[in-house]
This record gives C-alpha cells, structure tokens and sequence, in this order.
DNA sequence: CCTATGTTCGA
DNA sequence: CGAACATAG
C-alpha cells in the first residue's frame, strides 16, 4: 500500500489548490514529482522562446518550493507518456496524479500514457485548473457553448468555486529517486543574443509572484472595468502568465476577487473567457490551424511568398508600421513578453484587416514572443478578432488604430514604448505623420487606413 | 419528446 | 450571420 505517486506536472506548476499534489500527498506515500519538457508528442505545439525564459523560472521556484518539503522535482525531456512508463517501471509507482489539459498534444499524451501504463498504474486526471471543466456547461439542449455571453450566465450560475486547498506541509519520499537532468541543461534561457535581460525586470514568474501580483491587482480591480481599455494605465491584473503555467488556481484568483461588487464582474468575465477559450479547442482541436467557417478558409490573404508581402509582416512584428499605436504594443511585446489586451486587439486587426495577412502568421508569432502564449485563448483571441471563428458576427470589424489611440489615450504608452516619438505632445502623438510632425527617423505609414479598410472589406466581400 | 419557427443579440 | 432560447405544433 505504499508504492509511490507520481505528480505529473504541465501548465499547474504550483503546490496550493492542485488537486495532483493534494491527492499524491494525502496518500501517505511516497511522492515523486515530475516535469517533462515534452516537444515531441504527436501534434505538439514547441513552446516559442519567451515561453521558455518563464517556464525555467517557474520551474526554479517549484523546485525550491518542493526542496522546503523535502521534496524535489524531477526533471526529464522527451516524450512524456514513455518518460512516465518508465519512471513508473523503475520505481515502482502505481499511480500517476496530474490535472486535465485540453490542448490536442496533451490530450494524446494522456491517451498514449493511459495505454502504455496498461495495468502497471494508473492515470488520474484531476480538474483545478479551469473555474470549470471544458464540456461541463452546456446548454439547454446540452451541447457545449459556443457564443461567449451564455456560456458566461451559464457558468456564472456555478460560481463562486469551493475553496482552494493550500499546498501540504510535507511530501514523503521515495527509497530511490529517479534520474534527473539538470534545469540549466535544457537550454531555455536564451543566450546567444540574451534577449531575456530586461524581462526579469517586468515579471516574478512563480507561484510567489503569482501572488504578489493577485495581492496588488486587488486594490484596484474595482478600477479594471474603466481602466482595462487605457494601455497607459496600469489597472490590469497582469495575472496571464501566471495563469498560462497554473502558478495561481482561477478559482484561488475568482474568490480572492469576488465579492468586491458589480465593479469586477467585468474582470470575472475575462477570467470566464479563459475557460471558455478551453472549452472551444475543446469541441474544435483544429482551432488553432485552421479558421473555423470553412468559408472563410477562402479568404484571399496576401502571399506571403511575396517578398512585399513579408517586408510588411516583418514591419509588424518589429512595430514599424507607422501606425504608432501599432508599434508601441508590438514594441511591448518584443520588449517584455508581454502586450496590454486593448493594444492586442488593435495591432491584430492591423495585421489582418489593414495588412490583409493570414490571422495564423500573426498567431504563431504571439505564440513565439508572448510569456502568456495559450494555445486555447491565443487562437480563440485571434479567430475573433479576424471574424473567421465560432462567435457569430456579421459586419466586418475593422478597428481604425488612430480613433482607438486618441479614444483610449494612448500618448504616455507610444512615448514609453516608441522612443523616436518620445518628445511629441498629446493630441499629435497619435498620427504624428499627418499632423506634419513625423520625425525622419520614425517610419512613415505602411499603408493608408482608408485604403486598407477598403481592401479588406472587398476581401471579406468575397468569402459572404 | 422532438422538430419547426420566431426573436434576440453578439469581448 | 447564426447561436440560443422561448414558444408553438
């Protein structure tokens, strides 16, 4: 009765409220943690660079968390499902504890594990890192959701979560432990160029900076509602990185946050949309690849073959547009892993609508530079706003970046995150370039708006 | 109980 | 446009 557990960790690196390390610990077994840098299950999506840099940080702080309870983690790379099978073989371990994940590589991992385990041990998947799991909520008729605003009042019906678990006081440990690598092996800082000097001074990836930043976001949540939409504010709860690697439960965040009023409902709801992002690639894997309405798989995107056509991405990418809204998120981005979600809206609607590129090229490259990089709400995010996925809209939304700038007061961001802009004054900072006060070394627009909307509503004509 | 039709509304 | 629900048949 005492043959070890092993904890399967993935995206929940984090001791409280995990329903893995709860039930391994409450065994009275020995425990072996685990965490395995998988790149090569059957579909499986390479974390991009950014994604790396925290991963080795929130993996550091586990470590340390799991050495104060005598504990250590243990480190493999490769394919999970034959790394576990053989942990399990060579120690002995008769169950394997992990929470549910839904991105379509972790899903054949779980089902080439549950077979290669046979009778030896046993799979047990727990919830916890959803409000709620995928596929739970369903309609009247009981098919899954796929417009956001009634799988909200749906689910909203089932909140508050019970309470979270803190983190055990102690793990037992195995006779023998497994063999180990060693983090800094694996190559996930970068070094060539050390790109990652500045994002240690934005973030404390960790369940100890997860908290931290619930703690800070939550004298001010009641300010998220207005605030959320101004990038030169700081009233965002910054909580998406932590969330992505499950350093913090939803649920630890929804009741850390609820009960403060209507004032941050608006914050719930984008929490909610997490889990409802979950609950699309849920019911569509393909979500990411493809765009959902087959007809709109015949958008007529540029070519990216085309070496114009790559220049303007490359623009993009490097927020030199032209369009100072536009480069100061991508700037952010680049800069930090990281973008407000009001200037991710904007500078993806530029992509696809004024630049008339594919909403997949814009998504692998949030997906290569983003700290939050989430398979679910990255391509749920991008399909929304590209209008080619699962929430019915019927006009064509073309967001004008300079209106946005000057609606949502953007001009202490862009002189932030645009040094070339830095000295122009308020109302000009937006469209310096028609103002007549564009500096020489400030790129001029890529494309006229009038132009590109037309373009791309023509475009968008053609797929009706 | 199941299907058909009307109405409402969308990060 | 089309999802979701209410109501009708």
């Amino acid at each position: 009765m005492s043959k070890p557990k092993i904890i399967w960790f993935r995206r929940d690196l984090r001791l409280s409220d995990q329903a893995a390390v709860a039930a391994a610990a409450a065994s009275g077994c020995p425990v072996i943690p685990v965490y395995i840098l998988d790149d090569e299950t059957p579909k499986h999506r390479i974390m991009g660079g950014a994604s790396r840099w925290w991963l080795h940080r929130s993996l550091e702080e586990l470590e340390a968390c799991l050495q104060d309870l005598g504990s250590r983690l243990i480190l493999r790379e490769g394919p999970a499902s034959e790394h576990l099978a053989e942990i399990v073989k060579s120690t002995g371990a008769d169950e394997v504890h992990g929470l549910h994940h839904y991105e379509p590589w972790w899903r054949n991992a779980e089902r080439m594990l549950e077979k290669t385990l046979g009778d030896e041990a046993r799979l047990v998947l727990h919830d916890g890192n959803y409000l709620l799991p995928p596929g739970t909520v369903t309609t009247g008729s009981g098919t899954p959701y796929k417009i956001y605003t009634p799988f909200w009042k749906a689910l909203r019906q089932h909140m508050p979560p019970g309470e979270s678990a803190s983190a055990p006081e102690a793990l037992d440990t195995p006779d023998r432990w497994p063999g180990s690598d060693v983090l800094d092996d694996w190559g996930l800082l970068p070094t060539k160029p050390d790109w990652a000097a500045d994002l240690g001074d934005h973030w404390q990836p960790g369940s100890a900076g997860a908290e931290d930043n619930l703690e800070e976001f939550a004298d001010k949540a009641a300010e998220y509602d207005e605030g959320r939409n101004l990038p030169s504010e700081e009233l965002v709860s910054r909580l998406s990185p932590h969330l992505h690697f499950g350093e913090i439960s939803p649920a630890t965040v929804w009741n850390r946050l609820a009960g403060q009023g209507s004032k941050v409902e608006t914050y719930l709801k984008e929490l909610v949309w997490r889990d409802y992002a979950q609950n699309v690639i849920d019911q569509f894997p393909q979500y990411g690849g493809e765009s959902y309405r087959e007809k709109m798989r015949a958008l007529p995107w540029r070519d990216m073959g085309d070496a114009d056509v790559k220049a303007d991405f490359k623009a993009w990418c490097k927020g030199k547009t032209g369009y100072p809204i536009v480069d100061a998120g991508m700037r952010e981005l680049w800069a930090t892993g990281w973008m407000h979600n009001r200037v991710r809206m904007i500078a993806a609607s530029f992509l696809i609508k004024h630049l008339l590129i594919d909403w997949r090229e814009g998504e692998q490259w949030f997906w290569d530079t983003l700290v939050d990089a989430d398979y679910a709400s990255n391509s749920v995010n991008w399909q929304w706003v590209s209008g080619t996925g699962v929430d019915s809209n019927m006009f064509v939304r073309i967001m004008a970046p300079l209106t946005q700038s000057e609606k949502f007061d953007a001009g202490d961001y862009i002189r932030q995150w645009v040094p070339e802009l830095a000295d122009i004054d308020d109302p000009y900072i937006h469209d310096p370039e028609d103002h007549g006060c564009k500096p020489a070394d400030y790129p001029a627009k890529i494309i006229g708006h009038k132009e590109a909307r037309a373009r791309a509503l023509a475009a968008y004509a053609e797929v009706k």
